[in-house]
DNA sequence: ATGAAAGCGCTAACAC
DNA sequence: GTGTTAGCGCTTTCAT
C-alpha cells in the first residue's frame, strides 16, 4: 500500500483549475470566484485533500505551533493550568507543541529544539530559562511568555512578558488573617528553593511577620510535594513550643502536612492551623477542607495567551508583567 | 529589528562550502570530511544556525511530530500517564503535538487538524474515535495507537494497535478477593458509561459475581469524577440492606465514595469495604489508604511508543492489541 | 478572477 | 567527499 499524499496539484487537476486556485480557496481572504471555489472544494472533498501546514509554514513563516513547556504534572495544580492553557490555545487556532522538563530541569536545550519547528511563540509554565535563551528567542522573533516564573538570571526583567499570581499579596493575606485570629507562632513550609514562586511567597511571609514584630516559628522545605510537606510538618512537630500555624507554599504540601498533623493526634484547626496556596480540587475534599489562597487559573491562562498574541502582532511592544490577585478561601483547616 | 532567520545558505557562505555540505553535516549518517564538518559547525555556531524542521520534513516526509490526544486532566491518573508518555516520546526523539479533547468530546475533528502537520503518528489517551477516522489515518500512512480505549465503532478491532490494562482481570481480582473475605453484597460504582474501560470493568464484575451465584448489590454511575463517586455512594447508602463492599471503576470515585461513607459515619473497612482502580498517588495517602488495582503506567507507555515505532518502520504489520496485567494493592479500605 | 512562475529552506540523487 | 541540480507542497507576485 504505497500511499501518495494528495496535494493541491492533484486537486487542481481534478477540478480542472490551476494549482494556485486551489491554494486560494484554502487561504482565508483570497479572491476566488464562487464557481471555482465550489469546484475545488468538491474535488478536495472527493480526494480527501488537506493542506500541508509544513509547506504553508515555510512560506507564510507562521505555523500556528506554540511551544509549551510543562513539568511536574504530579502536582495537581499543573495539569489544571496546563489543560486550561491547551484548550485556550486550541480555541485561538494554535497548536501546543509540548516540551516536558523534568523537575529542576532547565528548559534551554529543549527550547532550542522546538525552535527548529518554527514555532510562533513559546509559553513556559515549568522549568527555568537562561536569559541568553530568552534573548535568542526574541532575536529570531519568537515571543516568550513566562507563567508563574521569573527568568533564570535576575535583573533580566522587562525582557519577556510574564504573568503570575500575586504571591507576595497571598502570603501577606495569609499572615494577616492568621495574626488577626491570634496566632503568633507561625511556621513556613517552603516549596522548591530555586523557584520564583517560593521565594516570593517566602519573603513576603517573612516581611508580613516582621511587620507584627514576629519571627517565623520554624521553616522547613517540602519541595512542593505531598511527601515533602508531610516530612516537613513532622520535623516542625519536633519543636517546642509547637507552632500554632503552618503556612505552606502550596496545597499539595499542606495536604501532606495535614496528614502528618493528624497522625500526630493534633486537632486541626483547634490546636494548629494550616493554610495552603493554589486551591487545587483536593483542597475542597471533606477529608481536608483546606484553607488556602486561590490562584486565578483562568485569568492566568487568558493573559498568557493574550500577551502572546499581542506580541505576535507587534513584535516591538515592550514586555508586560501581569500580576493577578489571589483570594483567600476560608475552609476548615485554619482558625480564622 | 527585522530579523532574517539564518539559513543553511548563510552558513555555507560563511564556511566557504556548498549549501549541501551544510545539510550533510546536520544529517545523521551523511558523508562529510572532518575538515568541512568543522568549518560548517563553526560557522553555524557563530551565526546561531538551526536547521528548519519544516523544510526538512517536507522532503524526508517525517517530522518527528506525534499527535497526542489527551483530556480530563482533572483525573490524576491522566496527567501521570501523560507525563510519562511525553517524556518517553521525547527520549525517543519525538515531539508531542497536543490535541486536547473536552470530556465526552470526539477526537475526529482535531485529529484531522493535526494530520495537516504531517505528524508521524498519533497516540490517543483520551477521546473517542470513529472507525472512518482511523482508516483515513492509516490510508495516509499515519499509525494510530489507542491507549486504554477501543475504537468507537465496535468490531473494528485489529485495525489499529492498542494497549490497555487487563480491566476484566482487575475486576475479577477485586471480586474474588472480596468474596473470599466473606463479602456478599457488593455494589458497583461505574465510570462514564460510554468508555471502553468502564464497560470492561463492569461486565467482568458482573460475570465474576455470577460465578459465585451473586447479584450486584446496587449500581450507580459516578462518571469517573470525585464528586460523581461521592454522590453515587450516597445513593447506594440509601439502600437496605447496605452493601458490604463497593467496587469503584476508578480511584477518584473511590476517594469520593470513601468521604461519603465517612460522612455517613460508617466504619471502613469494618462495616464496608471499598476497592478502586488505577492506583493514583492519593490512594496511598493516609487519609484514604485505598485498596485498589494498580495499572502499570510505565508498561503502558512503553508499549504504546514501541508499537508506534514498530508500525513506523513496517507499515504493513498487523495491528497488535497489548493487554497489561494489573495488580491488587492491598491497603486499608477493604477487609480482605 | 485566474494561471504561470518564482521561490520558502531543505534533502537527495547525480555527477565528478 | 563535494558541488550541482531537482524538487518537497505550498503561497505569492506578476501578468493577463
Amino acid at each position: 500500500m504505497v500511499e501518495r499524499k494528495v496535494t493541491s496539484v492533484d486537486v487542481a487537476r481534478r477540478a480542472g483549475v490551476s494549482q494556485s486556485a486551489v491554494s486560494r480557496t484554502f487561504t482565508p481572504g483570497a479572491s476566488v470566484s464562487v464557481a471555482t471555489r465550489e469546484k475545488v472544494l468538491a474535488a478536495a472533498q472527493a480526494l480527501g485533500y488537506r493542506p500541508n501546514m509544513l509547506a504553508r509554514g515555510l512560506i507564510t513563516r507562521t505555523t500556528g505551533l506554540v511551544g509549551v513547556v510543562v513539568g511536574d504534572l504530579g502536582n495537581p495544580y499543573h495539569p489544571i493550568l496546563f489543560e486550561s492553557l491547551a484548550s485556550r490555545l486550541q480555541d485561538r487556532g494554535k497548536r501546543p507543541l509540548l516540551v516536558h522538563v523534568p523537575p529542576q530541569g532547565t528548559a534551554d536545550a529543549a527550547v532550542f529544539e522546538v525552535l527548529q519547528y518554527q514555532i510562533d511563540g513559546i509559553i513556559l509554565v515549568a522549568g527555568s530559562f537562561a536569559e541568553a535563551t530568552a534573548r535568542e528567542c526574541l532575536a529570531i522573533g519568537t515571543p516568550v511568555v513566562l507563567v508563574g516564573r521569573g527568568i533564570g538570571d535576575e535583573g533580566a526583567e522587562k525582557l519577556v512578558d510574564t504573568v503570575s499570581s500575586d504571591n507576595a499579596g497571598g502570603a501577606r493575606l495569609a499572615v494577616e488573617a492568621l495574626v488577626a485570629a491570634g496566632h503568633r507562632r507561625i511556621a513556613f513550609i517552603a516549596g522548591r528553593r530555586d523557584t520564583h514562586s517560593n521565594s516570593e511567597r517566602h519573603s513576603a511571609f517573612l516581611q508580613a511577620l516582621a511587620r507584627h514584630g514576629l519571627e517565623p516559628a520554624g521553616e522547613e522545605e517540602g519541595s512542593y510535594s505531598y511527601e515533602g510537606g508531610r516530612a516537613a510538618a513532622q520535623r516542625l512537630l519536633a519543636r517546642s513550643p509547637l507552632p500554632e500555624a503552618l503556612f505552606c507554599a502550596n496545597d499539595l504540601m499542606a495536604l501532606g502536612a495535614l496528614d502528618a498533623l493528624r497522625a500526630a493526634g493534633l486537632d486541626v484547626p483547634g490546636e494548629i492551623s494550616v493554610v495552603g496556596f493554589d486551591d487545587i480540587p483536593m483542597a475542597a475534599w471533606p477529608a481536608y477542607e483546606l484553607t488556602t489562597l486561590r490562584q486565578d487559573v483562568d485569568g492566568i491562562v487568558t493573559h498568557a495567551v493574550d500577551l502572546l498574541e499581542a506580541r505576535l502582532s507587534d513584535h516591538g511592544r515592550t514586555a508586560e508583567q501581569v500580576i493577578l490577585d489571589v483570594t483567600l478561601v476560608k475552609r476548615n483547616s485554619a482558625r480564622l
